[in-house]
DNA sequence: AGATTGTTTTATCAATTGATCAGACTCTTG
DNA sequence: CAAGAGTCTGATCAATTGATAAAACAATCT
């Protein structure tokens, strides 16, 4: 029984990661599995966005699941990326300044992907496999470390004394909500969500409930 | 050719609204429909949690569509009917506290029925008949009447100054985001979502951001 | 050139999907 | 009791689903 050459799961590490065809794949996989959901998401049409023939996906990937495991682990190592370089300053502790930065970037990055927080909204309404993995895999080692940040920024006081729990879903919610649902923002109101003017403002209007007024140079 | 005896839309509007088994379908869409997305619930499954066959729901429903929009329906007069209580008095403007009471109970609503929101997000995240349905039916009318309650709370001081489009969008991501994602709140803290104590704790912190300390018989 | 390995497509699979139809089961009403 | 309208179920439909098989295409190396 000859196995045939199908790699599945990056077998040959090439070099880096550099297939244009998968990366094509796995950019229609986060837009589609983003929108409509993981079962409303048919390999055709998955496929159709991508450019390719459907049975390419299998190719590629081991199956269905596998892919909306490759595009959940390639958003969040775009967030890793995006934050990384802020949070490194932070985790000593004690620096609030750049806690504020980490939630503002946070916010921002939201607003540039939104996909992210769709995804991971659609699957932690209900225990499951996917779930298991986004959980594990993903939001934990987040939650934690935004929960050492806030309890950094409540400790110094610049934030309302609020339980670390609350203070996640508070932000994780009152930050990218907008932009989760923006094409149905764009309706409601007259604001466009991916207007950088717009980006900017709900920043602000998050960090003003969160950090007060900025007053820089106030004291008592 | 003989037209099928189903009703289908409700012809005979008996007296009220009491179909026991209609009820019984509805409730399950509602749970299914929520958590798994409307492409991800199957007729099947549907009809099992409900404790009915199949074709049943062809008969009380025109289409699988025909009963999303039931559940969605349902859900709204649910909401309705826990706001507008409060919101009648609100109505006419200037009552600060009434509208502190109608964000309070907002929150309280969305921890109770977070399949309201589940079903929002899911919809609001790309155009199509559903949203349209969702937002010209539902949504609008309930964003107008929040950003107008928004609007009194800004003119009075008692928020800080952020256009009423961010203001909705932060406290219906602020607010119900807890008890939407419940069950990867309950593996992600220790929290338990359904919990009446951490229910009026969330409250107290989406408010305590909102209105500040509840400083009530201090004047400067 | 020919051979080999890796990539992509066309054709097809069984399984599941939402929906329909005809018939069985209730009821009430005559 | 018989009639008939209203409710519900089993059998089945065409269409779509994710996945596989086999073959066509492309590229590199000898």
């Amino acid at each position: 029984m000859i196995q045939q050459t199908a790699r599945h799961g990056r077998e040959r590490v090439h070099r880096a990661s550099s297939d244009p065809t998968r990366e094509r794949i796995v950019a229609a996989a986060i837009d589609l599995f983003s929108e409509r959901s993981f079962e409303g998401a048919s390999t055709r049409e998955l496929a159709a966005r991508a450019g390719v023939a459907q049975p390419l996906l299998n190719y590629h990937f081991r199956s269905k699941d596998d892919l909306w495991r490759a595009a959940v682990d390639q958003l969040f190592a775009e967030m890793t990326q995006a934050l990384d370089v802020r949070t490194a300053e932070v985790v000593a502790d004690g620096d609030v300044a750049g806690a504020k930065a980490v939630i503002r970037e946070f916010i921002c990055f939201s607003a540039r992907r939104p996909q992210l927080h769709r995804m991971i909204t659609q699957e932690s309404k209900a225990d499951g496999p996917r779930m298991d993995y986004l959980v594990d895999r993903h939001v934990r080692p987040v939650y934690e470390r935004t929960a050492q940040i806030m309890g950094t920024l409540v400790k110094a006081g610049a934030v309302p004394d609020i339980p670390v729990e609350h203070l996640y879903y508070i932000i994780t919610g009152a930050g990218p909500t907008m932009f989760v649902h923006g094409p149905e923002c764009r309706r409601l109101t007259s604001l466009d969500p991916t207007d950088d003017a717009v980006i900017q403002a709900h920043a602000d209007a998050v960090c003003l409930l969160l950090f007060g007024p900025h007053v820089t140079t106030t004291t008592k």
